[in-house]
DNA sequence: TTGTAAGCGTTATCAA
DNA sequence: TTGATAACGCTTACAA
C-alpha cells in the first residue's frame, strides 16, 4: 500500500471566488467576525462547505505568530515513565482535555536522552508552541526558566528546583505525608519507617521532608531507605529496612508502586500486614484497591494536576497574569494496610 | 507572572546578511544541500550560530507541504484510557521514540467524544499532519479508510472493524490465546472459562476466538462472560461465570486488569488459585507479576507494536509501499496461576 | 460593511 | 555554485 495523492485543497481564495466575496471577507467569517452581512456570511459559509475549505494552519501561524499548539514535555527516563506509572499517563490526558476545549495541539516530547533534551530545547525555544508545559522535572533542568526568560509560557508540575521563578502546579506532599504518618502514630506505631522516593525530584524530597518532619515532632526515629518510585528500587528498600530495623512496625512508602512491592516483601518475609506492620503509600493508582490488602495511601488527582497546568498555561499565553503556585490538595484514603 | 514579550527572533533574511550571501544559500546551508562553497557553508554556520537562528516551521510547511508531525490518535473512552491500563502509554512511548528518530513531532489527540472525533477529523483531513497513527478502535470507524482514501497516510493497531483496507500492526492474538488454552487443556482443566473482552474492538473479538475454537477442538464446552477490560468489568464477569458454572477450574481473561479482578473475586469466593481455579491474563503489564498469586498471561510488546507503526507510518508518507499488515509476535509467560 | 494589498519566512525555479 | 524572484495561503491595516 502507498499513500501520496495530488488532492489539492480548496484554499480561502477558491472559497472568495466561489462565495462571490474577496479574500479578506472569507478571512472574516472564519475567524468568526460580526462585522459581516448575515447574507454574506451565510454564502461565505455555503461556500467552505460545499467546498470542503479547511484552513491551513501553517499560513495561518506563518501571520499570526501563534502555532495553537501546547509542548508537553516528559522526561523519559528509560523504563520508569509509562512504565507501570499512572502519573504521566494521567498528565496527559489531563492536559489533553483541557487543550481540546481550547482547540489547540498537544506536542507531546520526551527528554529522557540528551539527544532528546536538546531536541525538545531547540523547538521550544525556536517558538514552535504557544507553551511549555513540564511533567516532572529530575534534578535541576535548567530549561524552563530559560523558556520563561525568552518570554515563552511555561507551567511545571512541581516547583523547579534550579530556583527558576517559573509558574508550577503542585499537590500537597507535606500534608498529605503529615497526615499519613500521623495515622501510623496515633494507631500506635512507633517504630515508622519510610521509602522514600528520588531526592532528584520535588516530590521525592518533599514527601521525606514530611516523613522526617512528622515523626521527628512525635519524638519517633528517622528510620529511611531510598527508591526511586519503581517497584524493584521498593523491593529493595523494604530489604534493606527490615535487615537494618527488624522491629519495624510501620512503612510509609513515597509512591503506591514502591508500597506495593513493600506489601509483597513483608510478605515473603512472614511479617502481616497491618497485623505486624502497617503500610501507606503515596498516589492512589488504580492497583490501590487491589493489592494484598487493599492499600490505604495519600490520594491526589492526578489529571486535574494536568488540567491546571494546562489551564494556567492557557492564561499566560493569553497575557494574563497568574499566580507563581497553585497547590492542590491531597488526602488519605484509609484502606486495609493501615 | 506574566508570558509575552517582543523577542524577534532573527529570519533567514537576517542571517544571509550577516553571512554576505542570498537567502538561498543560507536556506541550502540550513537544509544540508552539498551544492555550496565549504567556505561560505562555514560562513552561513557562524552566522546561524551568532545570531541563534531557528527555522520557521510553519513557513517551511507552508511552501514544503509537509507539516513534519504525526498525529496519535487515541480514543478517550472516559476512564478506561490512561487509567490503569498500559496499552496506551506504551504506544505513546513507542512512537515517541521513533518520532524523535525522525525528527518529527508527535502531536497527540483524543477521540472520545463526539466532539472531540470531530476534531480529530477536521484536523487530519486537513492535513496539518503528514500520517495518522489510530491507537485501537472501538466498532467501525470510517475516519481511518476516510483518511486514506485522501491519501494520507494512515496506519492502524489492529485490523479496522469496518473492512477498511487500511495498513495495519496488530500481535497474534488467537495464537497467544491458543497457547494460554491449550496450557490450560494440558494441565487437565476441563471446565475452562472465558472473561472476553469488549466485542466492538479487533483485540476483544480476536481473543474470544481464540478461546473459543481451541475449547471447541478440544472438546470442551464455551463458557463465557463479557468485560469491557477494566477491572470493575472483570470483577463483574468472574462473579457472572461463578454463579453460571459454579463448576468451573480455568478462567481465561482478555486483560490483565480483568484477570487480576477475577483474582480477587475468586479468592473472596473462597476458590484457591491455582489449586481450585487456574488464571491467566493477556498483556503481561507490569502489575501481572504482583498479583496474588503472580499472573500467568499472554505477553506482547506494547511499546514495540507503537514503534512498528510509526516506522510503518513514515515508510508509507516518504512514498513507499508497506505490506498491509505486520503481525507482532504473543508468548506466554508461566508465572503461579496456571 | 467590504475590498485592496502588503506582508509573514520559507523553499524552489530559473538565470546568471 | 550562487542569487533573484515568484510562490505558499493566510491575516490585517487601511481605503473605499
Amino acid at each position: 500500500m502507498t499513500g501520496m495523492t495530488t488532492a489539492q485543497r480548496p484554499t480561502l481564495e477558491a472559497v472568495a471566488r466561489r462565495a462571490g466575496v474577496s479574500r479578506a471577507t472569507v478571512s472574516r467569517v472564519v475567524n468568526g467576525s460580526t462585522t459581516v452581512a448575515e447574507p454574506i456570511q451565510e454564502a461565505v459559509r455555503r461556500a467552505v462547505a460545499e467546498l470542503g475549505y479547511v484552513p491551513n494552519l501553517a499560513a495561518r501561524s506563518l501571520v499570526t505568530q501563534r502555532t495553537d499548539s501546547v509542548a508537553l514535555v516528559m522526561p523519559e527516563e528509560a523504563t520508569r515513565v509509562f512504565s507501570d506509572d499512572q502519573v504521566f499517563p494521567g498528565i496527559i490526558r489531563g492536559a489533553a482535555q483541557e487543550l481540546e476545549a481550547a482547540d489547540k495541539q498537544l506536542v507531546l516530547m520526551l527528554a529522557g536522552s540528551a539527544a532528546g533534551h536538546e531536541r525538545v530545547e531547540r523547538y521550544t525555544t525556536g517558538r514552535h508552541v504557544d507553551g511549555v508545559l513540564f511533567a516532572s522535572l529530575h534534578g535541576a533542568d535548567p530549561l524552563p526558566g530559560t523558556l520563561a526568560r525568552l518570554g515563552i509560557p511555561v507551567v511545571c508540575a512541581g516547583r523547579p528546583l534550579d530556583g527558576a521563578r517559573v509558574p508550577y502546579v503542585d499537590v500537597d506532599n507535606v500534608g498529605g505525608v503529615t497526615r499519613a504518618v500521623r495515622h501510623l502514630i496515633e494507631n500506635g506505631r512507633r517504630r515508622i519507617t519510610s521509602i522514600a522516593g528520588p531526592q532528584d525530584m520535588i516530590a521525592g524530597i518533599e514527601r521525606l521532608t514530611g516523613y522526617r518532619e512528622t515523626v521527628t515532632a512525635a519524638g519517633l526515629p528517622e528510620l529511611v531507605a531510598y527508591g526511586d518510585f519503581t517497584r524493584e528500587s521498593g523491593a529493595a528498600a523494604m530489604h534493606q529496612l527490615l535487615t537494618a530495623h527488624p522491629d519495624l512496625d510501620a512503612v510509609f512508602a513515597a509512591s503506591d508502586l514502591m508500597a506495593h512491592a513493600a506489601l509483597r516483601t513483608l510478605r515473603e518475609a512472614g511479617r502481616r500486614v497491618p497485623d505486624d506492620v502497617a503500610v501507606i503509600g503515596f498516589d492512589d493508582i488504580e492497583t490501590a484497591a487491589y493489592t494484598e490488602p487493599p492499600l490505604t495511601t495519600v490520594r491526589w488527582e492526578i489529571v486535574e494536576l494536568g488540567r491546571e497546568m494546562t489551564r494556567q498555561l492557557l492564561r499566560l499565553a493569553a497575557g494574563e497574569a497568574i499566580e507563581e503556585s497553585v497547590i492542590l490538595p491531597t488526602e488519605l484514603v484509609v484502606r486495609e494496610s493501615a
